[in-house]
DNA sequence: ATTTTATTGGGGGAATACCCCTAGTTATAT
DNA sequence: ATATAACTAGGGGTATTCCCCCAATAAAAT
C-alpha cells in the first residue's frame, strides 16, 4: 500500500487530539483528515468526506462510541474503527468490540504502539493492547462462571413490581403501598414475595441491598 | 520574568504527555524538564532536579495526585501545582485544591488555555477552567445547604452498631445476629433501635438504603 | 470528678413481614 | 390460538421487626 491512511480523530479532549496529531504528522503514510469532538460530528464528517480509519474515543459526549460504532459499521463499510479509551474496563471493551470495532487501545499507549495499531487495523487485522487482551480473557472466564453459578443473575422485574420495590426502598410499609397503588394488601404481599424470589433475597434488608447494588430502579 | 518556566509533566497516559509536550515545545518561555508516569517518580525527580511547576494528573497510579500534592507542598516549596484531570468531579477538585494545588484544568482544555494556565499559576496566581469554577461554586452551595438542613447528617455510628448493621445488610435476622455476636436478642434489638434513630429511618428497608447511599460500612 | 456515651439486658405488646396454599383475570409473546 | 407471564386477591399462620417502658456496668469525653 503506497497510499496514505486517512485517519479521523474523534475525542472530546482537545489536548488528546493535539497529542495524537503531533504523533501522526511525522508519519508519511498517515494523514489526519479531520477531528471531531463529539459523536454526531463523526457521522456528519463521514457523510461528506471519506476516511480509512476512525480513532474513536469510547466515551464521547452527545452520542457515545458504541452508538457511533454501530452507525459507521452499517453506513460506512470501508471505514475501520480503532477504539481508544482511558479505561481498561471489561464492559467498554466487550461492548464496542461486539459492535464492530477492529481494535482497542488505551490512552497510555505509547507512540510506537499507536502507529502499529493504526497500520494493523488498516490492513484489515485486529489490534489490542496487551492489557486489553488480558481483560478480554478475564471477561471470557467470568461469563463462563456467571452462566454456571446462580449468583449475580437477576430475572427481569416487572413494571408493577418495580413500583412496589421503589416504595419499599422509600420506607413505605405494605399497607401504605397498598393505599398508594390502590390495590389490596394481599396483592402487595404477592409482589413482595416475587421480588424476594427474583432477587434471591431472604428479607427486605437483602432486597434493598441487592436493589441498590444492581441499580434495579434506574 | 525572562527565565523559562520549568515544567514537569506527570500523567500515566503516554499519548497525553506527548500531546502536552508537543504543545509546549513551541513556547520559548516554557521548557518541559521531565516526564513522570506515576506518583513516586514525581517525588524522585524533584529530589534531584528542580521544577517551577508540576502539571499533575489527579489520578495517578501508585500514589494519587492528592498524596503527591501534599508532599510537594511540604518538601518542595518553590514548586507550584497545576492539577489536570479528565473529570470535573466535585470531590477531586475540592480535595486537591485543599491540599495545595494552585490550579485545576480539564483535559479537554485547548492549547491556548493550557498556556494561559501555566503562565498564570507560575506567576503565583490561581487558575481554574470555566467548568471547574462552576463546579466549585456548586460544591460551595451544597456544603451550605447540607450544614443548614438537618437531612443528610448522620451521627457517628459506634463500633458495635456497625457490626450489627453489617449483619443486617447481609440479611441476618435479629436472632442470627445475637448468636453471631454472642449477645442477647434484646441487645441486638437495642442496637437496631439506635441505628434507626441515628439514620432517621422508619424501618429496615430505609436503614439499608441509607447505609448504602452514605457508605456507612466503609 | 462528673457527665455522656456505649454496651449490655429484660418484659410485654402491637405492627409488620414472611410463608404456605389457591385462583381468577388480563396482557404478552410464540 | 395457546401457552407464559403479570396482576390481582384471599385464608391462615408464623417469624420478625418495631415500640414502649426500664436499668446496670464500663468506657470515654469534658
Amino acid at each position: 500500500m503506497e497510499e496514505t491512511i486517512k485517519v479521523l480523530v474523534a475525542d472530546d479532549h482537545t489536548m488528546f487530539v493535539d497529542g495524537i496529531d503531533s504523533i501522526l504528522k511525522d508519519e508519511k503514510d498517515i494523514e489526519v483528515v479531520g477531528r471531531c469532538y463529539d459523536g454526531p460530528s463523526v457521522i456528519e464528517f463521514l457523510k461528506k468526506e471519506s476516511a480509512d480509519l476512525v480513532l474513536l474515543d469510547v466515551n464521547l459526549p452527545e452520542m457515545n462510541g458504541i452508538e457511533v460504532c454501530k452507525i459507521v459499521n452499517k453506513d460506512f463499510v470501508g471505514t475501520k474503527i480503532l477504539a481508544i479509551s482511558m479505561f481498561n474496563e471489561e464492559s467498554f471493551v466487550t461492548e464496542i468490540l461486539n459492535h464492530g470495532a477492529e481494535g482497542y487501545i488505551l490512552k497510555n499507549t505509547g507512540r510506537e504502539e499507536l502507529l502499529t495499531a493504526i497500520r494493523t487495523v488498516n490492513d484489515g487485522k485486529t489490534y489490542f493492547s496487551k492489557d486489553v487482551t488480558q481483560t478480554i480473557m478475564k471477561s471470557l472466564m467470568k461469563s463462563r462462571k456467571a452462566s454456571n453459578s446462580t449468583k449475580g443473575f437477576i430475572p427481569k422485574i416487572s413494571r408493577r413490581e418495580k413500583e412496589v420495590l421503589k416504595l419499599i426502598v422509600e420506607e413505605f410499609t405494605t399497607q401504605e403501598i397498598a393505599k398508594e397503588l390502590f390495590i389490596s394488601l394481599k396483592t402487595v404481599e404477592s409482589h413482595r414475595s416475587s421480588l424476594l424470589a427474583k432477587t434471591n433475597a431472604r428479607n427486605t434488608a437483602g432486597l434493598v441491598r441487592i436493589t441498590m447494588e444492581n441499580k434495579l430502579l434506574d
